[in-house]
Formats: C-alpha cells, sequence, structure tokens
DNA sequence: CTGAAAGCGCTTACAG
DNA sequence: CTGAAAGCGCTTACAG
C-alpha cells in the first residue's frame, strides 16, 4: 500500500499514480473520477476500484487552479463568539455546505480596522464570494475595489451608501417605530435611547423610527442630542450611559438599547441602582438574542432572523457566483415586536 | 489600467503581465515580491511600482499548489451558534490570524454525521491542519484515516480513545468532583445529575466526578443508573429530564446539569411547577456560559476557559505545521468553581 | 472510447 | 543580479 514506507518520505498520491497502476491515462482517470461521458464502464469501474485502494484524494487546489474558479466564499465579521454574528454564520454555512463550498471565517476588528487586509485575502486566495457584516460607511472605498477585480459579494445587515451590491437585512426604521409606539402605548412619556456605533446605519435608523414615533406620540426623547444616543455595542457601554442618562434627565419612564446586550446593561444599571423593573421603569431591547429570555425577568425585544439573513445573502450571493449580474438587490426579512415582562406592568 | 476593457473580457492580471510591464523576468517579479535577497533595489522598486499600478494580487491557489502547503486550517464543530463552540472558535481565529492562515469552518452534524466527509474535505483542499470538537469514540477510525494521511490534527474539549494526537481540554472529573462536594457543603443530601450525551468522554467524566465526591460525602445521587442522567445537551432535554426525575425520585435538593443549557432547562422545569430556586430546591450547571449570569438569578457553574482553549489547540496545531513530530501531547487548563445564587440560600 | 499535449499561475533550482 | 526552464497536480480541447 501507498504511504506505508517509512515517515521520511511520505507523498500523497497523485491521480498520476492512479493512472500508471490503472494502465490508463491521466485524462481518462479524470473524466471517470469526475463523472464526464467518454469513459467505458469497464474502465471506469477499475479506476475507482485502484484509486480507493491506493487511498487516492483528489487534490482541490491543483483543481482550482486548473478550472480557474474556487469552491469556497469567504465570511467577515467582528467576532464568530457575538452570537448575533455566529447565529448568522450557521445559515451561511448551512447553503455554502449544501452548494458544496466552504466557509471561510475572517474576524474584521470592532472598527473595521482590517477589513480591507480581509478583502485582499479574499481576492489573493481567488474565493468565488464573500459576504461582508458589521460595516460602516467608511468601508465604501475597500468594496469598490472588489468590484473592480469582479469579486462578488454581499452586505449582510448594515448597508453602506453609495455601492451598488446586494444587500439583505431588515427594516431597522420600522423595528424601531413599532418599538416607539408601544412604549408610548403603555403610557411612558419620558424616554431615553441608548443606541449603537453612529456609523451603522442599522443602528442609525432603529434610533430615527423609535424616535419618530415617540415624538408623533408626543412621548419626549430625553436625550435626543446627547453623546448618549449613539456608544458601541457592549453591555458595560449599556450600563455605563444607563448610568450617566439617569444621572442627568431627570425622572425616566423608559430605557430603550440599541440592541439586547446594551439592554441588559440598562438592567445591570438598574439593578445596581435599585431600580425595579418593570415597577418603576421599563426597558426594552433590539435583536431578540436567546439571552433575553432566560430567567424570570424576560426582555422586551424586536426579533431579527438572523440564520435566514445568512441563508438568504449566501443565495444571493451563490446566484452571482453562478453567473447573475443584475444590479444589487435588496431583501428586507420580516422582524417582530416581541412584548415581554420588561415593558409590562 | 487594466481591467477596465469592457465586462465581457476581464481578466485578472498575473505575475507575468507584471513582468512584462517591468521588463523583467517572472522569476524576478516572483523574488522582488516575496521579499527574496538577490534583485536589486531599483529594480525590486520598479516592480512593486508597475505591481501596485496594475492592481496585481497573487494567486494564493497558485502559491500553494507550487509550495505544496496551504495556509489554511479547518475547524470542525457542531454548530457555530452554539456560544460554546463559538467561543472556541474565536481562539482558533485569532491564532490562525496571528500565524496568517485562514480558517475554514465545518458543521458537523449532531452525531458526528458529517465528520468524515468533512475530514475529506480537508483532505482534498490540502489543508494545513484541523481542529476537531464534538468528537466521539465512534470517530477514531476517520481520525486514524486522517493520520495516515499525514495530517496534523488536534483534538478539541471531548477525547477520543485509541487516537494518539494532541488534546486540549479541562479536567472535567475535577470540575464535577469540586461542584459536587459544594453541593455537599451546602448541605443537600438528595440529587440528580441530568448529563450530556453518553458518548462524549467529557460529559462522562463531569458524572463520574460528581458522583464520586457526592458519595464519599455520603450524598444520595437519586438517578444512577436511570435514562435520565444522559440525554442531548439542549435546553428541551434538560426541562423534560428535570421534570421526569421530579416526578419518580421523590423529594430532590439539588439538581445538577451536564452544562448550563441543560441547567437553563432545569430552571425552566421549575418555574413551570412553582418550584423556587434556591429556597427549595437548588440548580447547578457547567461551562459557564454568559447567560449562565444573567439576570436576577444566576447560575452555579463551572467556568470553562473555552477561547484559551481554542488558542491552545491552534498553538498546537502550528506547532506541528512548523515540523513538530513528537508523541500526543495533552494540555489540560484550569477550571474553576463558581458559586453564585442558584446553590445560595 | 482513449491518450498526448498544453496550460492554469506561480516558485525553485540552476546557469549565466 | 537576472533569466530560461521545469514542474506543482490537475483538466481541457483536440486527435486518433
Amino acid at each position: 500500500m501507498v504511504g506505508s514506507e517509512g515517515p521520511t518520505s511520505w507523498k500523497r498520491v497523485r491521480l498520476a499514480d492512479v493512472a500508471a497502476v490503472a494502465g490508463v491515462s491521466a485524462a481518462t482517470v479524470s473524466n471517470a473520477l469526475n463523472g464526464k461521458p467518454g469513459v467505458s464502464a469497464e474502465v471506469r469501474v477499475r479506476i475507482q476500484v485502484v484509486a480507493d485502494g491506493l487511498g487516492y484524494r483528489t487534490n482541490t487546489v491543483a483543481q482550482e487552479l486548473r478550472r480557474g474558479h474556487s469552491r469556497s466564499i469567504g465570511l467577515a465579521l467582528v467576532d464568530v463568539s457575538n452570537p448575533f454574528y455566529a447565529d448568522v454564520a450557521k445559515g451561511v454555512i448551512e447553503v455554502a455546505d449544501q452548494n458544496g463550498f466552504a466557509t471561510l471565517i475572517s474576524h474584521v476588528g470592532p472598527e473595521s480596522e482590517h477589513l480591507e487586509v480581509i478583502a485582499e485575502t479574499f481576492l489573493d486566495r481567488r474565493l468565488a464570494g464573500g459576504l461582508f457584516t458589521s460595516l460602516c460607511n467608511a468601508d465604501a472605498s475597500t468594496l469598490k475595489l472588489l468590484q473592480k477585480q469582479h469579486l462578488p459579494f454581499v452586505k449582510l445587515v448594515r448597508d453602506v451608501a453609495g455601492v451598488d451590491a446586494d444587500w439583505v437585512g431588515i427594516d431597522d426604521f420600522a423595528g424601531g417605530s413599532e418599538l416607539g409606539n408601544h412604549i408610548a402605548d403603555v403610557g411612558c412619556r419620558r424616554v431615553a435611547f441608548l443606541g449603537g456605533p453612529s456609523d451603522s446605519n442599522a443602528s442609525a435608523m432603529r434610533g430615527v423610527g423609535l424616535r419618530s414615533s415617540l415624538s408623533s406620540r408626543g412621548v419626549l426623547v430625553l436625550n435626543g442630542s446627547d453623546a448618549s444616543i449613539s456608544g458601541s455595542l457592549s453591555r458595560t457601554s449599556g450600563s455605563e450611559r444607563a448610568h450617566a442618562v439617569l444621572d442627568q434627565c431627570g425622572p425616566i419612564d423608559a430605557l430603550v438599547g440599541g440592541n439586547d446586550v446594551i439592554a441588559l446593561g440598562i438592567l445591570d444599571a438598574c439593578r445596581e441602582r435599585g431600580i425595579d423593573v418593570p415597577r418603576d421603569m421599563l426597558v426594552a431591547g433590539f435583536d431578540n438574542m436567546s439571552f433575553s429570555h432566560v430567567g424570570p425577568l424576560q426582555l422586551t425585544t424586536v426579533n431579527v432572523p438572523r440564520e435566514d439573513l445568512g441563508r438568504k445573502g449566501a443565495c444571493f450571493l451563490f446566484d452571482r457566483i453562478q453567473g447573475y449580474s443584475g444590479p444589487g438587490r435588496r431583501a428586507v426579512l420580516p422582524h417582530e415586536l416581541i412584548i415581554r415582562d420588561t415593558t409590562t406592568r
């Protein structure tokens, strides 16, 4: 058996080895193994037997080079251990698997630090395409580089202005607006919003939607022009900003986080100050992460179909990989307001 | 500029194009771009300018084929959207990035369904190595195939008997045993354990450790030979088994989950039955997932350094990729018992 | 139905 | 310091 003659001189078995043993040409082995026509049944079987016996495995790298296209896609995200993106990644991987593609996951830094490096890696590896999350407006030039190099890609969740490409997300404005109406419905008059980063268009639209419905209902948004309105999507940021707003804005009926992680920080601050949610104040978040409905105090939030987002994005990408080349499409997936303990008195 | 002459006939610029424009040979361009000696400073600069001007990007696929080794590693896990593995993945990706390697993430099914297919993919893509989580004993033959093909890999978290390879995990027995001592310390006399899958050696050792310390303290393990002792690592499984045990085993002082997700299910069951934790009964989990300390009722658990596990595993793998070939090593990372509300009266 | 030859885009000895 | 040639392991027209 090939491969058992000592560790120093070990070589993987190549297609040429199979051809030699089977007594046919490399071309015939290639055709047989790839199920192409023009190989007699008898030879086909013989080649398969020899290949199996030798433990032959095709070399995908050589295949890709020769065929001129790879069967891998790239997914760029801020952090796989962020459950939001982990769910998106799951959807992407699922569709990629179904298409026989591998998924390569890269981490961009929290401020898109490495996006350009990642894009270049995708290019160098000749990936079939890419999916980008956590985009901010400054990334437009990098995405344009990708377009110049004809690498198909889709924008997930966040959009970036001035780059015509497929996008998949939800209607953040509508989500924010529905949440605002609910907050008004339950009688709040003085509300503060602790949003996400100012350069995320998704975060921005959530805030705009929320504030538009709130003010149309005559509800006061206390920190409209305040620094607290935007910040990082972290629990500590939520807690710190909640404290700041509670110190500065007088009585508050409800505090809304730009996502559930921020809302968790808000709940931390409430615990620290002895504020009883929902008796003394209401709290809501965004995203419907699993941790938002663990334990006795469950969070009101807006559901975002994260896996579906990943799946739909991957489908868009595979359309393009398979040759579709129309203008950028937009898929707006359904969101849903979920009312739980923290806004129910 | 190359690449602007119409969409129908677009070609990426190759090293040969750079050579032609710069008026040197391909070999010289290669040496210059790869920082090899033997290229005059003047020529080196000229080549760089031409390459940049043309928008040249090296073709990693061709490089890999020629050099005979890839700069990608594979990571197999049950599900990236499982936060346990997402954290492990984060550690792996971090170290891979530092080494200039890409990380390819594959999903094995819940019962290792696709592990063999994934292993073959890793082989076919000529990956530099692989990291495997969620392994069960039936996977030994697949791992041996990898060894026969000389693909370096490491086993993460779960171990599988009979496969000599690097392993990184924690001392699950000791973790279980410490948890058992704590449960005994707070005065419990009748305890049930709702563990993970029977073919996971990590789950098994947690149970063995817990039960050994419990019985040495004279505490009764109610479901020692019961079907409820093992099951899937899901919230519903935890809840269902908690109900079963509460129905069948008489009074219970504490219910311990094989991981935090199961413990969450136990808490669900308690809520449904009106059992007040920790007043009426104590609950503990394992893993210290972030959701275990959200909200007012925080879970006692055993911390597992998940990112470190991923990092250490990747370091082991890179040792081997860089030529180390000693026998399988074992890294036991520190765990820590974390006592919170659910076992504090 | 089968094979000889060329080529995907690089890098690596080897000569000069 | 630079270049011509061979080759990594495949696949793809093209002949026979």
